[in-house]
DNA sequence: TGGTTGATACTATAGACAGCATGTC
DNA sequence: CTATAGTATCAACCA
C-alpha cells in the first residue's frame, strides 16, 4: 500500500480561496503538478493542457491521499480531480467509489472514466437500472453509483469496500434534500466510519457553509468563484438588465421581456435556456416563441431542424401527444423539456440543444440539477415554486436559482454567460439582486432527523449489524453531518419514536437490545420504506386467494414509495364509483392504519391503480396518457415504480402470505410488460413486448411452447420481421436461453412461511432465520 | 340578437431513487 | 406559514 493512502490531513485544517475567472494565464501547467508522464499524455490527448486554479488548488493534496472539499460553479471541472484522486488510489492498488445523486450523472461519469481505461482503470457502474453481479463487481477498480446503490451495498457489505482508498461525492451539498440527502450523509458516515483515513473527495456547488462540510469530512476545504467561461447574473426589469456588478445591459428589440431576451440573445449568435416553474408553463413558453425564435433563424438552420420532428420515437406506431406537441416546436428551433418526456423525446430534445440546432430551449428544473445543457444566456422567469409541505409557491432557493444561473456560459461557444432574472417591478428587482443574486447562498443543513428518513436509516443500520444498541446508535449520528452540526437532542427524539415505530411494527425486536426481525431484515434488504413494507404486509395479510390485480395494485399505489397522482376535477365520480365497486375487495381502506389516507388522497391511490390496471389490460400507451392526461414518461415512471414495489410485495408474500405469492409474481410481470395474463409466458422471450407478444398471440401462437418447431414464414408473418423470426426461433431451441418456467421465479429464494393470513400480527412473532422456511409446495 | 370583452371564481402546481436479471417497437 | 398563471364562468357591454 502507498504510504499516503488514507492519511488523514494534519493539524488544523486550512482553507483556501482561489477567486477570478478564466483567463489562461491562471491556467496551471500539468507539468507543475505531480502527474506521471503516460496520464499527463492521456489528459492531453483529451484536450486538457493546463488544469483550471481550483483543479490546480485541490489536485495537490488530493493526490497526496488528502481529502477535499471542492466547492466551486458547475462546469469548473471538478470532475477531473476526483478522477484523478481515484486514479492514484487504484495505482495504489485500491478502489474507488464514485456517488452521484442520479442516474443520468452516474452514465456520463462513467463514460468519462472509462477514457481511462488506457491507465488500467476498471470502472463499472452500479444504478437501479443496471446493476453489476458480485463476480464482476470484485474485478472493478472504481465503482460508479447512485448514494442509493452505494447504501444497499453498505447494507449487504461486499468484499469490494475493503479494498476501498477513496469515495467521491459528487453534488454532495444534496444532503440537503430532505427526501435523498440522508442517503447520502449516512452513507458518508458508514463509509468514513468503517475507513478510518478514508480519502473523501466531495463536490459541491458554491454552499453557504462548505467549510462546516470539509470540516465533517476532516477534507481540506477549498472554495472558488471560478468558471472556463465568465458568467453575469443580473435582474431584468423594462428592457434593461442590471448585473451583480452594477453594470447595466440594455437589451434591444421592445416588447414582452420573455421573447424579447431570447431574441436578444439570437440575434447575436447564442441561445437561450428559459426555466419556469412548472410543466404546462415549459409547453405554453415554449410555444410563445415560435414566432420569435423562428424568425431569428436562417434558411439553413430551419431546414435542419425541419428534420428533428422525423427523429421523435413513435410509441406502438402512434404518437403520443408530447411528440406531437414536441413535433410542431422543433422545427421553429425551440423545444420544452420536462419529466413528462420519455427518455427517448428527451435525448432528442437535449442533443439538437446540444449541437445547437435548437435555439431556446424552455424546462422545468429537470435541466437545472441533471446533465450539463449550458445557454449563452439562461433566464429565470419564475423564482417562486408551488410547494407541497405549505401547500402554495415558496421562493426557490437562492441556492437553486445560482445553481440554473451557473447553466449560462457554453465553452467553446460563449465568451461569457448572462443568467437573468426577471422582475416585475422595481422593488422586486432590487429584492432579486439583493437577496437572491449577490447573497451568499444558503447554508446546507442535514435533513437527517425527517421522520421517513430516519425510519429506513435506523432499521438499515440495526438490520446490517452497524450498531446493536442504543448506545452505538448514538454514537453514529453523533458522527453524522447532523450530529457535527446540530444539536442532537431533536434527533434523538424522533430516534426514539422511529424506535417505537419499528418495535410495533415488528421490524425490531422489543426491548434494549437493537436487533432486526426477519421481517426488518427483508424489508430493509428489500430497500423499502418500513410503512410500505407494514402497508403491503397487511394488504396481503387480508389478500383472497383469488385476489384479482385491481385491489392489489391499489395496494402498491397507497404506498408511501409510490408517489401520488393528481386528481382531476372531473376524477372524482369515475373513482366513487370504482371504490363502491371494489370495497369489500380493497386490500387497503381509507381511514386505517398505517396510512390514515383521507378520501380524496385515497381516491388517487384509485386512480393510480387505475392507470396501471389499464396498462395491464393492453390499453395502448397513446390512449393511456390521453384517458389520463398524464405524459407518458410519468407512465413510464409509474410502471416502473409499482414493477419495483410489487417485487417487495412478491418477497413480502413469499415470506408471511406464501399463498398469494403466486398471482403477485403474475401480476408483476404483466405491470413490467404491460399485457394481460395470456401474454405472461410470451413476453419472457428476448426481444417481445406487449405489441410483439400481442402479434404472435394473434397469430395463434398462445405460448412458448406452440412457437417451439413453428415454421419461420409463420413467425415471420406474425411479427412482420424475418431477422425477428429467425431470433426467436433460436433463442427457442438453444437449451440454455429459455428462461425458467414461470413458477421457478416465484420458488427460486421462496422462504415464506406458513402462517395463514391475519394482519400484520400473525407472523409477528417469527423469529426463524429465512432459511428456516421450506420452498413452498406445488399446487 | 349575437358576439365580444371583462370581472371574477376556480383550478392546479418540479423531480426521480430503490430489487433483480437482462433487452421495447 | 409565503402565490400566481392559466382557464372557466358569467355578466356587462357593443354593433
Amino acid at each position: 500500500m502507498e504510504p499516503n493512502v488514507g492519511r488523514p490531513p494534519k493539524g488544523p485544517i486550512p482553507t483556501a480561496t482561489a477567486h477570478g475567472s478564466g483567463s489562461p494565464s491562471d491556467r496551471v501547467a500539468i507539468s507543475e503538478l505531480p502527474i506521471d508522464p503516460d496520464l499527463a499524455g492521456l489528459l492531453r490527448a483529451q484536450g486538457i493542457e493546463a488544469f483550471y486554479p481550483p483543479q490546480a488548488e485541490a489536485l495537490g493534496p488530493a493526490l497526496a491521499g488528502e481529502s477535499v472539499l471542492l466547492a466551486c460553479p458547475t462546469a469548473s471541472g471538478k470532475s477531473l480531480v476526483a478522477y484523478l484522486a481515484l486514479l492514484r488510489a487504484v495505482r495504489a492498488g485500491r478502489t474507488g467509489l464514485y456517488l452521484v445523486p442520479l442516474r443520468a450523472l452516474a452514465h456520463e461519469k462513467h463514460e468519462e472514466l472509462s477514457a481511462f481505461a488506457a491507465l488500467g482503470v476498471r470502472a463499472g457502474i452500479s444504478i437501479g437500472d443496471y446493476d453489476l453481479p458480485a463476480e464482476k463487481l470484485e474485478k472493478l477498480d472504481v465503482l460508479v453509483a447512485t448514494s442509493e446503490k452505494a447504501d444497499a451495498l453498505l447494507r449487504k457489505g461486499s468484499p469490494w469496500l475493503d479494498r476501498l482508498g477513496v469515495v467521491v461525492a459528487d453534488e454532495v451539498h444534496l444532503m440537503r434534500d430532505a427526501d435523498r440527502g440522508p442517503t447520502l450523509e449516512v452513507s458518508l458516515t458508514r463509509l468514513m466510519r468503517a475507513h478510518p483515513g478514508l480519502q473523501v473527495v466531495a463536490l459541491s456547488a458554491t454552499v453557504g457553509n462548505s467549510k462546516e462540510i470539509a470540516e465533517w469530512l476532516k477534507a481540506r476545504h477549498i472554495t472558488s468563484d471560478f468558471r472556463p467561461v465568465p458568467l453575469k447574473v443580473g435582474v431584468h426589469l423594462e428592457g434593461r438588465i442590471t448585473f451583480t456588478d452594477l453594470s447595466v445591459r440594455t437589451v434591444n428589440g421592445r416588447g414582452e421581456p420573455l421573447p424579447r431576451l431570447v431574441r436578444d440573445v439570437l440575434e447575436e449568435g447564442g441561445q437561450a435556456l428559459v426555466f419556469v416553474n412548472t410543466r404546462k408553463a415549459s409547453e405554453q413558453v415554449a410555444q410563445s416563441l415560435v414566432a420569435t425564435v423562428r424568425s431569428s433563424m436562417t434558411g439553413t438552420e430551419r431546414a435542419i431542424a425541419r428534420r428533428l420532428a422525423d427523429e421523435l420515437p413513435s410509441v406502438e406506431e402512434e404518437q403520443t401527444e408530447g411528440v406531437r406537441r414536441l413535433s410542431g416546436l422543433l422545427p421553429n428551433g425551440v423545444a420544452y423539456h420536462n419529466a413528462s418526456l420519455t427518455n427517448a423525446e428527451r435525448r432528442v430534445v437535449e442533443r439538437a440543444f446540444k449541437d445547437r440546432t435548437l435555439k431556446a430551449l424552455v424546462a422545468t428544473p429537470t435541466l437545472a440539477a441533471g446533465i450539463n445543457l449550458p445557454a449563452r444566456r439562461v433566464i429565470i422567469r419564475d423564482t417562486t415554486r408551488y410547494d407541497d409541505r405549505v401547500g402554495m409557491q415558496a421562493p426557490i432557493p437562492a441556492m437553486d436559482i445560482q445553481q440554473m444561473c451557473g447553466r449560462a456560459g457554453r465553452p467553446r461557444f460563449d465568451s461569457a454567460g448572462e443568467a437573468v432574472v426577471l422582475a416585475r417591478d422595481a422593488s422586486e428587482a432590487q429584492r432579486l439582486l439583493d437577496e437572491v443574486l449577490a447573497s451568499p447562498p444558503e447554508a446546507v443543513r442535514s435533513r437527517l432527523a425527517a421522520e421517513p428518513a430516519l425510519r429506513m436509516h435506523v432499521l438499515a443500520l440495526v438490520a446490517s449489524g452497524e450498531v446493536a444498541s442504543e448506545a452505538e446508535l448514538e454514537s453514529f449520528f453523533a458522527a453524522t453531518f447532523y450530529g457535527h452540526t446540530l444539536p442532537l437532542e431533536v434527533l434523538t427524539e424522533t430516534v426514539r419514536a422511529v424506535r417505537g415505530f419499528l418495535e410495533s411494527g415488528d421490524f425490531l425486536r422489543p426491548g434494549p437490545a437493537l436487533e432486526a426481525t426477519p421481517f426488518g431484515h427483508l424489508t430493509s434488504e428489500l430497500y423499502l420504506d418500513p410503512v410500505s413494507a407494514l402497508v403491503l404486509r397487511s394488504a396481503l395479510g387480508r389478500a383472497p386467494i383469488g385476489v384479482r390485480a385491481f385491489p392489489l395494485l391499489a395496494a402498491i399505489a397507497a404506498t408511501p414509495d409510490l408517489p401520488p397522482v393528481f386528481l382531476r376535477r372531473g376524477d372524482e365520480p369515475d373513482l366513487l364509483a370504482r371504490f363502491a365497486d371494489n370495497e369489500a375487495e380493497l386490500l387497503v381502506k381509507p381511514e386505517e392504519e398505517p396510512l390514515n389516507l383521507e378520501l380524496e388522497n385515497f381516491l388517487s391511490t384509485l386512480k393510480t391503480a387505475t392507470i396501471l390496471e389499464a396498462w395491464t389490460e393492453e390499453t395502448p400507451i397513446v390512449e393511456l396518457t390521453e384517458r389520463f392526461s398524464i405524459g407518458a414518461g410519468d407512465l413510464r415512471a409509474k410502471v416502473e415504480d409499482a414493477d419495483w414495489l410489487l417485487f417487495g410485495a412478491s418477497r413480502l408474500a413469499q415470506r408471511f402470505q406464501r399463498r398469494v405469492a403466486r398471482p403477485i409474481d403474475a401480476l408483476s410481470l404483466r405491470v413490467r410488460y404491460g399485457v394481460k395474463e395470456e401474454l405472461i409466458d410470451l413476453v419472457r422471450l428476448r426481444g417481445i413486448g406487449r405489441v410483439r407478444a400481442r402479434r404472435l398471440f394473434r397469430a395463434g401462437f398462445s405460448d412458448r411452447d406452440s412457437l417451439r418447431g413453428a415454421s419461420l414464414e409463420r413467425v415471420e408473418r406474425a411479427l412482420g420481421s424475418r431477422s425477428l423470426a429467425e431470433q426467436l426461433l433460436r433463442q427457442l431451441e438453444s437449451p440454455g436461453s429459455p428462461r425458467p418456467p414461470q413458477e421457478a421465479t416465484a420458488r427460486s429464494e421462496a422462504t415464506g412461511s406458513p402462517t395463514t393470513a391475519s394482519g400484520p400480527r400473525s407472523a409477528a412473532k417469527g423469529s426463524r432465520t429465512l432459511e428456516e422456511f421450506p420452498d413452498y409446495p406445488e399446487p
